[in-house]
DNA sequence: GGCGAGTGCTAACACAGGTTGGTGAAGGCG
DNA sequence: CGCCTTCACCAACCTGTGTTAGCACTCGCC
């Protein structure tokens, strides 16, 4: 079951039968490959089906007329890009591959199916949409009142724990190849500062990033610095679920 | 019909047939009072129904240990909260009105029942959500790369065309009941170059603002200043959809 | 009638972060 | 092999925005 980073990821909200797990894995065979820095889908495109990112490191995007650029979102492998999205006629933004990656299309009638036959997958994929929801307005926070460093230390704290929750992570340590320029565009800096951001946050020994890995040295610390509270993950399955009746597994 | 602002915007969407419309109204009947400046639901809450903002103006926000607090959604009249909210088990923000607004609560129940009843009116709702988060992430561009003038332009410019959408606007003036702090709490800026930029837009002949009332004096000036592109609102219905088969009305 | 709270507004100063322009190292490629 | 591009890194300077503080006005209330 946990080769599927999606189902990995549902895990985390939800225990789901064999049926429903295999469900899933028949809707998303239809992978594409994208290469390093080239777009899935473009801002103005038609919407297709819903993408989910299987392998790699994806970001959400939208330019400016005048050039400037603003990453809105990260995808870590088993992240869907809107569940409904075919709903809409054009992409109001870009979504493209940060490094080579796989992608699996899932047709909007699957959609449609998986949702209509299963309530408890449904669920944990409405799940999945709402904290994906929570947190593009942590980043609205995050641009709007951390400063840079706090801004920085914040978003590896985030990543951090997502790549967690779908086991990417290699103790305190995950890929993150990212490009000073990305992470500007990400933090809403200049790249120059985000030089100087990092420069500090390895002087105070609470993070390295080198060679495309993150490693976080002191996450109380970082945790502190930033702020990060990791309640809008939601990420609480085990932690407020004991007492209930349902399957515990696992 | 026209009553009811969640219907009024849906109409933007596409046209619901008088049923449909009678069973939002009948789910909507749940109606609670807030007083200016009250919370309708807090961080941590256990979270319950699914609010529907009747009348009045209200804001999503979020506050960080130290007390900085970022509003990172506004609602208008017709604008839901998160249509599947229940699925989580705590709120990870606040909503407060700004000012004295009515509230319905609809049951989760209830939503069920509206989305497995009607598919058109539950795609109408689910456009709704999508543009709900086509426009946070509109928002982390705004904090994340634009400068204050543009940021606060391409505010007004967003909610002149949110109040238009259901109908509560006049020409091109609106409601605006916000004090400057709450407008620095959503723009990422202080309060005294919130004062700063809004004489600059005063001075440009762009808007005025007064007594809580918006008025855009040049509203295509104020959209190229702030690269505001209604595209992430998603309101074509009328503008791409001539060709299709469906009804006209109105 | 006066007082305090809340709000809009302004000025002077401070500083975080942006801009510009540079270096060197690593990798791709003719 | 040298050339070009990309990236991390660095320094000097500049500016947008924040901070602090103070004044004026309105409104509600004792």
């Amino acid at each position: 079951m946990n080769n599927n980073p999606l189902l990995r990821k549902l895990a985390n909200f939800t225990k789901l039968t064999d049926e429903e797990c295999a469900a899933v894995k028949e809707c998303t065979q239809d992978v594409h490959e994208f290469a390093a820095r080239e777009d899935v889908i473009s801002q103005g495109d038609r919407t297709g089906g819903v993408k989910l990112l299987l392998e790699g490191f994806a970001c959400r995007y939208k330019v400016l007329e005048d050039g400037r650029r603003q990453i809105v979102a990260y995808f870590v492998p088993g992240d869907l890009c809107d569940l409904r999205v075919f709903i809409l006629k054009r992409m109001d933004h870009s979504i493209g591959a940060i490094v080579a990656s796989k992608v699996a299309e899932i047709a909007p009638d699957d959609v449609l199916k998986l949702t209509h036959n299963y309530p408890t997958l449904t669920r944990a994929l409405w799940w999945s949409t709402l904290v994906e929801e929570a947190i593009a307005r942590e980043w609205i926070v995050n641009v709007g009142q951390r400063n840079a460093l706090e801004r920085m230390a914040h978003l590896f704290c985030e990543l951090l724990y997502r790549f967690r929750a779908v086991g990417l992570n290699e103790g305190n340590s995950c890929t993150l190849p990212l490009t000073q320029v990305e992470l500007a565009e990400t933090l809403g800096l200049s790249s120059v500062h985000v030089n100087r951001t990092l420069q500090e946050l390895r002087r105070q020994k609470l993070i390295t990033l080198e060679n495309g890995t993150l490693t976080i040295q002191d996450l109380n610390a970082l945790k502190e610095v930033s702020f990060f509270n990791p309640d809008y993950l939601h990420l609480d399955y085990s932690s407020e679920k004991p007492s209930s009746a349902e399957k515990e597994g696992k």
